[in-house]
DNA sequence: ACGTCATACATCGGCACCGATGTATAGTCC
DNA sequence: GGACTATACATCGGTGCCGATGTATGACGT
């Protein structure tokens, strides 16, 4: 969950930690806050892993700052994250979108079509949050005001998502 | 997590565990399918809160079942939970459909009114994904098609929302 | 009679994340 | 010069979730 924006961060410039908070602040801490005791051990993590160094500065601000670089394995992995995600990457919107935050790094238009594609099959597949009798209850069925919005409000989501995956996959298509 | 789909099915009728889990898969499970070795886990847990009762039920078919059911207090937890959801419940969006999909059981129009306005000022409230010299950056400013998408969809999902939320509370309003 | 599958419940080790708490330094205000 | 705040990194115990694995039973085909 942390490690993708982390990877993507690095690749992108060498930060710092507590830059780096901020930036994954910046991108997904209005849904869901990251706390600092998370971020630390997951550095820790990633350069046991080999994804990046940690280069002491013991420069001008408050306590030492480390600045954190990715290694070329660090690079390997984010491009591998990139070109194939994990499921949950897919079916979840929140990490769907940050996928989508670095998605451009991964060079070739072709392999973001790819990662696109895979998206569009899930969306495509017939789903809903509610069933009865084993078959999906559509939004005009529901007498629960709540449960109509619900669906009323990711029927919009779908739609618009659909639109934007099409025109940019016909893009990314005449690009390659 | 999972304990407020548990309480919101049970609410409704008393299950053995592998229903329940059913239930549980149909409302979330093509977001993120939930493994049984959380579920039993979650439901011992919950017994020993005291929300829940386990009744074996030597029946007819496989293992013993155990017919779940709620308590006062499970009741009472239920309640709490959706007439002061936590923080994230509100914000992220998964979490805020489970939400949605039990509220009806919120009997009083004005608690669900109150409940729903959360929602709207979190909305409402100024934020984005990405960020250049700390100012909010648009979808038309963006560059990275990848970046504009997720900015595009975020939109269309915040007006088709907003739209409801209004609508909704209006209603509620009304019969409050 | 036997293998296979679906149902149903259960345990265990491991991991990511979090809240609480701690340490240390530089800047700011009075 | 002393109190306070912001920056920056760190540890620890606890919790929720998961994958792997296990156990037991009824249903079904052959």
């Amino acid at each position: 969950m942390l490690e993708l924006p982390i990877l993507g961060f690095l690749h992108e410039a060498p930060l710092h930690g507590y830059e780096l908070r901020k930036r994954v602040a910046a991108l997904t801490g209005h849904i869901k806050p990251i706390a600092e005791s998370t971020l630390y051990p997951a550095i820790k993590r990633m350069e046991k892993a080999g994804w990046l160094r940690r280069d002491p500065q013991p420069g001008a601000v408050a306590a030492p700052r480390h600045v954190l670089s990715l290694t070329d394995e660090g690079r390997a992995e984010l491009m591998r994250r990139l070109a194939d995600p994990d499921p949950l990457d897919i079916s979840n919107e929140n990490r769907w979108f940050t996928v989508l935050a670095f998605l451009r790094h991964l060079a070739d238009p072709a392999a973001q079509a790819v990662v696109l594609r895979r998206r569009l099959a899930f969306l495509e597949e017939p789903s809903s949050f509610f069933y009865a009798d084993e078959r999906p209850v559509s939004a005009e069925e529901v007498d629960d005001p709540f449960r109509r919005g619900v669906l009323v409000i990711a029927r919009a989501t779908s739609r618009a998502e659909l639109g934007w995956l099409r025109s940019t996959l016909a893009a990314l298509d005449a690009a390659g």
